[in-house]
DNA sequence: CAGTGAGCGAGCTTCCGCTTGACTT
C-alpha cells in the first residue's frame, strides 16, 4: 500500500501522473462530480437558507466505496481535482463522502501535467478553499431551481405533451436560434448594382497582363448603374495614383474546446458530439492533452517542443514566440489548450481521429509561427469623362510564414471573392490603361446566416453562457426536446441583373443563382418558438443574454469573500419564485394560435396551430356541430410562416391511388412520416417521394422490394404459435407478436434448427429471468 | 409502428457541470 494517495479527475491523468511521482504515491481518478442534490423535493431545503441534500448518484457508488477503502489504508490523502470553481467543489465533497477534514487535507493544483509542474504543485500544498466551494454550490443549486421551477410551469402551461424542460443555458440557446429565424422571415433583401471593370496593361518585357478594378461604390438602381456606365463611353483611363503598403496576418490562438468544435465543423464537417468523441479518443491513448478547456495557455515543455519542431522542418527564421491571452473572462483556466502531447508525431496511424490530429498538430504549431507578411497595392485609376474613379488591389504575399500550414476557417460562407485580392501587373502613375470590359452586377443584401452547432456554440461562448464540457450535451438536450432541429434547406433560384460596357456599346442580360441554401443547420421547431415567447414573456430576467454574466459575477463575489452564497441565492429566488407563482395562476394555456383566413367551401375559420401530438391545421371549431378537420403540417413548414394557400393544400391527405394486386393504395402521413397503405399493411414512402404527387406506378416496387427484403431477414416461421427466427443486425433472434428474445449463445450457431419446442423453451427463459436493463429504475423516496 | 386534436387528472417528466463506460433483440 503506497503511503500516499492522490486523486484527480479524470482517469487519463491518473495514469500519467502516477509514472511522474513514483512508487511512493497512488493516483485514482474519482470521475468528476461523485454527489449531487438529490431529485425529491429539488434537493435543496429552501426554508433553511437553500441547506442543499446531496446523494452519491448510484453509478458512483462503486468508485466512492473503493476510494473510501483506500484513503483509509494510507498515511494522506491528496486532493488533486482541477483548479476551478469545479474542482474544489469535488474536492470537498470527497472531505465529506471520505471522512478527511477539510482543515488539514492537502490541495494541491496544477494546470499542466509535466514533470516540474506537478512536482512542484506537490512541494506547495494548500487547504480547501470554502469560498470557492459556496460559489459552486451557489452555482448549482441557482441551476436546479431554475430548471426544477421553470420545467414545471411548462408541463402545466404548454398544450403539448412531451416531456418539456426550461434552464439557464438551454433556454437561452433556443432562444438564439428562434430570434435568428425571425430576422431571417422579417428580413428584406435589397439590391444594388457593383461595377467591376476589367482592364489590360503591357509589362517591362511587353507582354500584356489582364486585372481587375472595382467602381466608385455601388448603385442603388438600375438606372444610376446605367447612368455611370453611359458617361464611361469613349472615355480614356489612366492610373492616377500608386500606394504599396505592407501588411501583415497573425496565426490564431491553439485550440479550446469551443474553437476546436468551430474548426472541426468548417474544415471537416464535423458535427459537435462527434469532434468530442474523436477528441476523446485522443486524449485517452495520449496523443493530444485535455479536450474540455478554455484556455489558450501552452505550458513551457510544450512551446520548447513546438519551437524545436518548426526550426526543424521550416527553419528559424519561422518560428515566432506567442503567448496568447484569453479574451474571455469567464475563462477558468484549469488545463492547458488542447494540443498534441507530442509534436513530433505530426500525424497518427488511426485512420479515425488522424484528420482532427493533424487538425490539432497544425493549429498548435502555426500559434507559434511568424507573422505572414504581405504587401497591398492599391491603385486609383482615372476616368476622363467623368469625376469617378476605379480602384484596383493587389496583394502579394511576400513571406508566407504561419500560412505555409495553416489558416483559420471563416463562418461567412459567403464572404466571396470580394476579398479575394489577385496580383496586378506592374503599374506606374500616367500609364493609360486598355478597358477590355465593364460590368455592373446586381447583387443582394443578405440576412445573418443560421447558426450551425459550432457557430451556436461560438456565441454561447461569447455570451459566457455554459462551459467547455457542456456545449455538445447542450446542443444535443435542445435537439432532443425538440426545440430545434438540424437541416438543410434548398436554395431558390432568383434573377438578376448584368450590364455590361464593351467596345462603347451596352448590352443588358440576365443571369439567375442559388439563394438561401443552407446545409445542417439550427432551425427552430414551432414548439421551440412557442417555448421561448412563452418563457420571455414571463420569464425576461432569466431569459436575458446578460443574465448568467450577472450571475458570474455575484459567484465570483462569493468566491473572493465580498457575499454570503445563500444571500445571494435568496435575492434570486424570491423574486423568481414570485414569477413562478404568478404565472402557474395567471397565465393561459398556450395554443401557439394562428388565423389564416375562411375556408373557402364553409366559410369556417383555418387555424393554424399547436396540437397535443405537433403543429397542425384545423378547419372549424370544437363546438362547431360539425366536427373540426385536422391536418398535420409538413416537416419543413411552420404555424408562423404557413400561407393560408399551403394549408389548404395538406387537407389533399389521405389519397387513394387506386387498386394493385386487387387492393386499394392509399398513402397518407402518419406518426413516423408518409407512408403507403395497401392490403393492411404499411409501406414508408422512400425520401424523394412526396406523398401529394406520388403515383401508384411508384409504390408497386416499393410493396415487392419490402416483401423481398423481409423473406431474405426470415429464417423460419412457425405460423400456429406466431413465432418467426429473423435475422437482425446483431446476429439471428426469435420474435412471437411484438416482442424479440435473443437466442442463447450455444444456439446462435444453428439458428435455423431450432424446433418450435425450443423456440418456446428459450421465450419461457427470457421471460423467466428477463435481461438486465441498462439503467435500471430509480429507487422511490426512502424515507 | 402508421390514431389522435376536449377535459379530467392517474403518474410521469425537468436543471448544469464534472467524468467515462455500457452495449444492443
Amino acid at each position: 500500500m503506497a503511503k500516499n494517495l492522490v486523486i484527480v479527475e479524470s482517469p487519463a491523468k491518473a495514469k500519467t501522473i502516477e509514472k511522474i511521482l513514483g512508487n511512493d504515491f497512488e493516483v485514482k481518478s474519482c470521475f468528476g462530480h461523485i454527489r449531487d442534490l438529490e431529485k425529491d423535493d429539488m434537493g435543496i431545503d429552501i426554508n433553511n437558507n437553500f441547506k442543499p441534500k446531496y446523494a452519491v448518484p448510484e453509478d458512483k457508488e462503486k468508485i466512492v466505496k473503493e476510494l473510501k477503502k483506500l484513503a483509509k489504508d494510507t498515511d494522506e490523502v491528496w486532493l488533486a481535482t482541477d483548479e476551478d470553481r469545479e474542482g474544489e467543489a469535488i474536492s470537498w465533497h470527497l472531505c465529506e463522502v471520505l471522512g478527511l477534514d477539510p482543515q488539514t487535507t492537502k490541495r494541491i493544483v496544477f494546470h499542466e501535467i509535466t514533470k516540474p509542474a506537478i512536482e512542484r504543485a506537490v512541494q506547495q500544498p494548500r487547504l480547501l478553499d470554502m469560498n470557492l466551494v459556496n460559489a459552486q454550490q451557489a452555482r448549482r443549486i441557482l441551476d436546479r431551481i431554475v430548471g426544477f421551477e421553470l420545467s414545471p410551469v411548462l408541463w402545466r402551461k404548454m398544450s403539448m405533451r412531451n416531456s418539456l424542460s426550461a434552464g439557464r443555458v438551454q433556454s437561452v440557446a433556443v432562444r438564439l436560434i428562434v430570434e435568428r429565424e425571425r430576422e431571417i422571415n422579417t428580413f428584406n433583401s435589397v439590391s444594388s448594382f457593383k461595377v467591376e471593370a476589367f482592364f489590360t496593361a503591357k509589362d517591362s518585357q511587353g507582354k500584356t497582363l489582364s486585372f481587375k478594378a472595382d467602381g466608385p461604390s455601388r448603385f442603388k438602381t438600375a438606372e444610376d448603374a446605367e447612368k455611370f456606365l453611359q458617361q464611361c463611353i469613349g472615355a480614356t483611363y489612366t492610373v492616377k495614383d500608386i500606394q504599396v503598403k505592407p501588411a501583415k496576418k497573425s496565426p490564431a490562438a491553439p485550440f479550446t474546446t469551443s474553437t476546436l468544435q468551430q474548426e472541426a465543423s468548417r474544415k471537416l464537417g464535423y458535427s459537435v458530439s462527434k469532434t468530442m468523441l474523436l477528441a476523446q479518443k485522443l486524449y485517452e491513448s495520449g496523443k493530444i492533452t485535455y479536450m474540455r478547456t478554455d484556455s489558450v495557455n501552452l505550458s513551457d515543455t510544450a512551446l520548447t517542443d513546438i519551437k524545436q519542431a518548426i526550426e526543424k522542418s521550416y527553419g528559424q527564421r519561422y518560428h515566432q514566440h506567442r503567448k496568447f491571452k484569453n479574451k474571455n473572462e469567464s475563462a477558468q483556466e484549469a488545463h492547458e489548450a488542447i494540443r498534441p502531447t507530442y509534436m513530433d508525431n505530426a500525424t497518427i496511424d488511426d485512420s479515425d481521429t488522424r484528420r482532427l490530429y493533424e487538425l490539432i498538430w497544425k493549429r498548435t504549431i502555426a500559434s507559434q509561427m511568424a507573422d505572414a507578411e504581405l504587401e497591398k497595392t492599391i491603385a486609383k485609376i482615372d476616368i476622363s469623362t467623368n469625376h469617378e474613379e476605379l480602384t484596383a488591389s493587389g496583394e502579394v504575399l511576400k513571406f508566407d510564414g504561419f500560412l505555409k500550414i495553416y489558416m483559420e476557417g471563416r463562418d461567412d460562407e459567403d464572404a466571396d471573392e470580394e476579398d479575394q485580392e489577385g496580383v496586378l501587373p506592374p503599374l506606374a502613375v500616367k500609364q493609360v490603361v486598355d478597358l477590355k470590359e465593364m460590368k455592373a452586377t446586381e447583387r443582394f443584401t443578405r440576412p445573418a446566416p443560421r447558426y450551425t452547432e459550432a457557430s451556436l456554440v461560438k456565441k454561447l461562448e461569447e455570451l459566457g453562457i455554459g462551459r467547455p464540457s457542456t456545449y455538445a450535451p447542450t446542443i444535443t438536450t435542445i435537439q432532443k426536446r425538440s426545440y430545434v432541429e438540424k437541416r438543410d434547406k434548398e436554395g431558390i433560384k432568383r434573377e438578376f441583373r448584368i450590364m455590361t460596357l464593351k467596345a462603347d456599346k451596352i448590352t443588358k442580360t440576365a443571369d439567375t443563382e442559388n439563394t438561401g441554401a443552407e446545409k445542417a443547420k439550427l432551425f427552430p421547431t414551432d414548439l421551440g418558438m412557442i417555448v421561448t415567447d412563452f418563457l420571455n414573456q414571463y420569464f425576461d430576467s432569466v431569459m436575458d443574454y446578460g443574465f448568467t454574466a450577472k450571475i458570474e459575477e455575484e459567484f465570483d463575489e462569493i468566491a473572493n469573500g465580498k457575499k454570503v452564497w445563500n444571500k445571494m441565492l435568496n435575492e434570486f429566488y424570491e423574486p423568481f419564485h414570485q414569477d413562478v407563482a404568478n404565472t402557474l395562476e395567471k397565465a393561459e394555456r398556450v395554443k401557439g394560435e394562428r388565423l389564416l383566413g375562411e375556408d373557402p367551401e364553409t366559410g369556417k375559420p383555418v387555424v393554424a396551430r399547436m396540437g397535443r401530438y405537433g403543429p397542425m391545421i384545423q378547419i372549424g371549431k370544437a363546438e362547431d356541430e360539425e366536427k373540426p378537420r385536422f391536418a398535420k403540417l409538413k416537416a419543413t413548414q411552420s404555424i408562423e410562416t404557413i400561407s393560408m394557400a399551403d394549408a389548404m393544400e395538406l387537407f389533399r391527405l389521405p389519397r387513394n391511388l387506386g387498386m394493385f394486386e386487387g387492393q386499394e393504395v392509399t398513402v397518407n402521413i402518419g406518426r413516423f412520416g408518409p407512408y403507403a397503405q395497401h392490403d393492411k399493411k404499411f409501406y414508408s414512402l422512400k425520401k424523394e417521394m412526396d406523398p401529394y404527387t406520388v403515383e401508384l406506378e411508384e409504390i408497386g416496387p416499393l410493396i415487392v422490394e419490402k416483401r423481398t427484403a423481409k423473406d431474405e431477414r426470415t429464417i423460419k416461421v412457425f405460423e400456429k404459435e406466431k413465432i418467426q427466427i429473423l435475422k437482425g443486425p446483431y446476429g439471428p433472434y426469435i420474435k412471437q407478436g411484438l416482442k424479440n428474445y435473443k437466442i442463447p449463445k450455444e444456439r446462435i450457431d444453428h439458428a435455423a434448427d431450432i424446433t418450435v419446442e425450443e423456440a418456446k423453451a428459450i421465450i419461457e427463459d427470457v421471460k423467466a429471468n428477463p435481461p438486465k436493463k441498462k439503467a435500471p429504475p430509480r429507487k422511490k423516496k426512502t424515507e
